[in-house]
DNA sequence: CAGCATCGGTCAACGTTCGTTGATCTCGAT
DNA sequence: ATCGAGATCAACGAACGTTGACCGATGCTG
């Protein structure tokens, strides 16, 4: 009340409206169940007005996914135990807080499937999931695609199917099995610990 | 023209050459994508025909869904490592051939996220993945998701989004790494081999 | 064999929803 | 007061699942 007086018309700020709802929209649900007519209810504007300022559904959604890309998973990526970075990443950011905020892993898990938004999505996986785990690892792409593959799965069948095991499950509970997951996937760089463990092939 | 005169109109027939067709668009698209029309092409009929043998477009898809369900995937989860026997039903029927034969994990993977189709699919994954996989486990259902979910997650990223590393990727490139996704999973319920290796926790 | 009821199948259309677009209004700065 | 940009209004065109009325062959009945 005091700062800025009814906002000023303006169009850079209501953009910016438009596209937090659509992201938090497309976070909860799919790209086709997602209407510009509910993005436009939640900001309180028109739909016409929804769909120019981002020409098209498809930008839209593009620009809502670029827009939930931080630093945090390529953070994770990077660090000196990539797949334990990434399970305390995956753990914490997704099955303790509501599992519907803003977030790319939530949109890619909820829209997978739509054609139209497939191309976006490959490319958001490729790009700033695979490539940046795979740049560390001696196996290439294949364990890292397989270490998202599997991150991505545990979300959908939590998040999007609703398995009552895994949303019921304890974070903790969840945790050490992920972790396994990752190591599988990523070979055991680090922690050549106490145990000394091989896998036996 | 010599053999069958014209197939004698049968509804029996024309039924179940509905449900196939069905199953297998379904098979390689989502529900939403999947037009009654599109399928109706598919056998020569006209839409309504489709429609009206299955009362609704939902029935068709459950019923495509049930279609699919063999006892091949049972009979790997109730094996005497039914981690081994998982790997290899996965890798051998769905890598190795085209990838978009009719089974109920392409069924699955393809329409997650259709709000029609997400009931349906979850007391799939619940009724004929999960419970008996999880029936023979010390951990419950916990772990028997989590391997689901691994499964589910290849499959998603290798063919509904279609990343490379994963489509290139040869089948015995793939096997060890699934295997060892399983037995974090499920634990290492049989195999105390010669390594007599132990989860660390 | 003729008539008829029945079932498999088609045809055309309805009602809804969606993304999209052109014309129109209205606020705000100059 | 004016002009442009922000925002609205109304509508289009396409696509979908669904429905009621209508054909045509099949097979039973007399």
């Amino acid at each position: 009340m005091v700062e800025e007086a009814t906002v000023k018309r303006s169009a850079r700020v209501t953009r910016q409206r438009i596209l937090d709802a659509a992201t938090l929209r497309f976070s909860q649900h799919s790209y086709d169940e997602t209407t510009l007519r509910d993005i436009a209810t939640d900001v309180g504007v028109d739909v016409a007005l929804v769909h120019r300022a981002f020409g098209s559904k498809e930008e839209l959604f593009e620009q809502a996914v670029k827009s939930t890309i931080d630093g945090d998973f390529q953070q994770a990526a990077q660090a000196a135990d990539p797949g334990l970075a990434m399970t305390s990443h995956f753990v914490q950011s997704r099955l303790s807080p509501a599992s519907g905020r803003a977030d790319p892993l939530n949109i890619l898990v909820h829209s997978l499937n739509s054609h139209r938004a497939n191309p976006i999505l490959r490319e958001l996986v490729q790009q700033d999931f695979i490539q940046p785990l795979a740049a560390r690892l001696p196996e290439g792409e294949l364990g890292a695609a397989l270490a998202i593959a599997c991150l991505a799965g545990v979300a959908l069948l939590r998040d999007v199917l609703g398995i009552a095991a895994l949303r019921m499950a304890d974070d903790e509970e969840i945790r050490p099995i992920v972790a396994k997951l990752m190591r599988a996937c990523l070979g055991p760089t680090a922690e050549p610990d106490a145990h000394g463990v091989r896998p036996p092939q």
